[in-house]
DNA sequence: CGAAATTTGACCAAATTTGACTATTGATTA
DNA sequence: TAATCAATAGTCAAATTTGGTCAAATTTCG
């Protein structure tokens, strides 16, 4: 097992625990006993974009480097979701599926504030019951839907 | 977490609370437990008029930094355009409204996106006239208020 | 063997932290 | 009023703390 592994392996399940795997370089090389760059050829060989994550880093004091996933089955999460949807959906449901969407990092918060607003009460608040939760989830679908899209 | 970082926290959370931040540079200093100099440090770095603030100072007796969140044209341009907006609003009206958006760069694809998503007819299809134009005009009032808020 | 992957280390760049020195403002004094 | 003092904030550059690059040396594998 090379050194490039067990870094690799250790990284692995710092995502699958947390989500994310942020480290010190220098502290994190230091506890592996291997030199600093070491961690850099691990990311650029194992965790670039196109193995599908995401790394963004600080230097200086307070430094750190940050490694996500990026979310690959989100279009199958969200088919899903937009499935199990009926013809209406009250506002707390609703906004419980959106803030775990931005959870778990399958949209971003500026979406998720624009889905919130969309469909809050205060968007509906023309409309009385069943009209609400009904529009809210024809609502609700189509900004799903739309969510789909790439850029 | 670096010194920088936690005041940099900090400020962000005095701006959210009342808009602004005022502080006695070196009180400010002393409760934290750095040098002045850090201060400024964290304001030139990162409250600058790039990220859409503006500081305004004083020296001497009674001297004080203030950092106001500037009012981005984006921000003007979308409160006119809510103001503009009134009960109703139909179909095309908006969607070329979204389209001007983005065309100005004041909000970006995915965000255009999901407005046409929410504000369209097939989000709406449920209602009939003039409630359909009503509940638009709400939505896509909503949408424009979120838009404002940042990151 | 030879190409590809890994390991190392010297040197580079960016962000932060500090502190000495400077500038401005308001109040007090001559 | 002019000079001076005390209270503040501003500047700037050195020191420090991190992470980034790159290429040589070494190891692994087909």
């Amino acid at each position: 097992m090379s050194l490039s592994s067990e870094i690799t392996g250790i990284l692995l399940k710092m995502l699958e625990d947390g989500g994310e795997a942020e480290i010190k370089r220098n502290d994190f090389a230091q506890s592996l006993g291997c030199v600093p760059s070491q961690i850099n050829y691990v990311i650029a060989s194992r965790f670039t974009p196109e193995h599908g994550y995401i790394v963004e880093s600080r230097r200086g004091g307070g430094g750190y480097i940050k490694i996500t996933r990026v979310n690959t089955g989100s279009s199958v999460t969200l088919m899903h979701l937009i499935n199990s949807i009926g013809d209406e959906i009250d506002s707390l449901t609703c906004r419980t599926h959106i803030t775990n969407l931005y959870t778990n990092n399958i949209i971003n918060k500026q979406t998720a504030r624009l889905m919130l607003a969309a469909t809050d009460d205060a968007s509906l608040k023309v409309l009385s019951q069943p009209e609400k939760d009904k529009v809210r989830a024809s609502v609700f679908k189509q900004c799903l839907l739309a969510c789909g899209k790439d850029d």
